[in-house]
DNA sequence: ATTAATCCTATATTTACAGTAGGTTATAAA
DNA sequence: TTTATAACCTACTGTAAATATAGGATTAAT
C-alpha cells in the first residue's frame, strides 16, 4: 500500500511522506458521516451497511463509529439493530466536528496551541508562519459542512449510478 | 517527547497526533534557510555557526544541508571553509520551495496528484474536499517568501537580542 | 602534512498508525 | 425461550516512517 523512499546520499534524509498526511480514521470517518447525511431524515444505517457500501472493513468500522459516537455526532435510532444516524442536521456539522472526533486538536506543529496562538515567549519567524498555516487550514476545515458533501455525493450518485469512493 | 495517548474503548481508536504534522526536517530546513537568508550578500555560513546559532545538532544538520543543496537552494561560497548561501534571492524563495526540498509532494490524501487533479474516474464528495484544502495549503506555502521571513525575525532580533528559536 | 569542514552510508530506536481477532452484551425475531 | 444478529469493548500485532546518531571518506585551506 506504499509507495518506495525517496532518498538522498541513497540512504536516510528524506522518506516517503507520512506527515502532513491525514490519517484514515478521519477520512472514514467523514466517508461514513457522508453515508449517514445521504440518510437524514431516513430509517437509520447499519453498521454492516455502511461497511459495504463505503468498502471499509467491519471491524475496523467498529473504531470510527465508536469514535463519532464518543463524539456525540451519530446515535442508534433506538437500541441496537435499529441503524445509526446523524444527532445534528448536516448542516450544522463542519468537517472540522468530524475531524475532532479523531484527533485532540489539529496542530502541524507542537508549540502551537488551541486557538492558534503561540505558547513560546521569544520571538520565532517561523513559528509565525506555521501558526497561519494552521489557522487557514482549521479555518477551511471549519467552513465546510457535512451537508455540502452529502449533497455533492448524492447528485453525482443519481448522475452514475454505481460509483464508487476511494479515498 | 509525546505526549499521553489519548484512547477511547480504553485501546486504540484514536492515536497521539502524528498525522497532520509537519516534519521537523521541513522546520529545521526553513530555520537554515532564515539564518541564511539573514547572511544574504554576507560572508556565508559554516554548518557549525547554523548547527550553534539554531541549536539543531550538527550530524543531523547533515541531512538537511544535504537535501537543501541537492534540491539546489543553497551551495558553497566557494570550496569548503568558505560557507553556505544561498543560491536565489530571498524574496525569490517561497516556503513550498523548501518544503520540496524535504518531501516530494504535498499530498494530504494519496489519490490526489500534483496539479490538484484527482486520478479518479469515479466521483468521490470527499476527495474534492481534500484536494481543496490541499490546493489552499500548497497555495499559502508559494505565497509565503523566505525574505518576509528573514526580515521578520531580523527585526525581533534587534528589538530583543538573545532570542532563541524553538520550532 | 595537518587540520577541519564537508560529504556520504549505515544503522538504531521509537512509536503511532492501521488493521485484526476474539470476545461479551443487548435486542429483535422465531 | 431460544436463537440470531447487531452493537460494544479490549487486546494485540505488524509495519514503516520519522528522528536521530555514529563513523568514516573526501576535499580543501593553511
Amino acid at each position: 500500500m506504499h509507495s518506495k523512499r525517496i532518498y538522498f546520499y541513497t540512504t536516510n534524509t528524506i522518506g516517503k511522506v507520512d506527515k502532513m498526511k491525514l490519517n484514515t480514521k478521519t477520512r472514514y470517518g467523514v466517508r461514513t458521516m457522508i453515508e449517514l447525511a445521504m440518510d437524514w431524515g431516513g430509517k437509520g444505517l447499519l453498521q454492516k451497511e455502511i461497511s459495504e457500501s463505503q468498502g471499509i472493513s467491519y471491524k475496523y468500522l467498529d473504531h470510527i463509529i465508536s469514535a463519532l459516537k464518543a463524539r456525540g455526532l451519530i446515535v442508534n435510532v433506538e437500541g441496537k439493530k435499529s441503524g445509526y444516524r446523524l444527532t445534528r442536521n448536516p448542516e450544522e456539522i463542519t468537517v472540522y466536528d468530524i475531524y475532532k472526533a479523531f484527533e485532540p486538536e489539529l496542530l502541524i506543529v507542537d508549540c502551537l496551541v488551541h486557538d492558534g496562538k503561540c505558547t513560546n515567549e521569544r520571538y520565532c519567524a517561523s513559528n509565525e508562519l506555521w501558526c497561519e498555516l494552521n489557522t487557514i487550514i482549521v479555518k477551511y476545515l471549519k467552513s465546510y459542512r457535512l451537508k455540502e458533501l452529502a449533497d455533492k455525493q448524492m447528485q453525482m450518485n443519481m448522475d452514475s449510478a454505481g460509483s464508487v469512493y476511494v479515498i
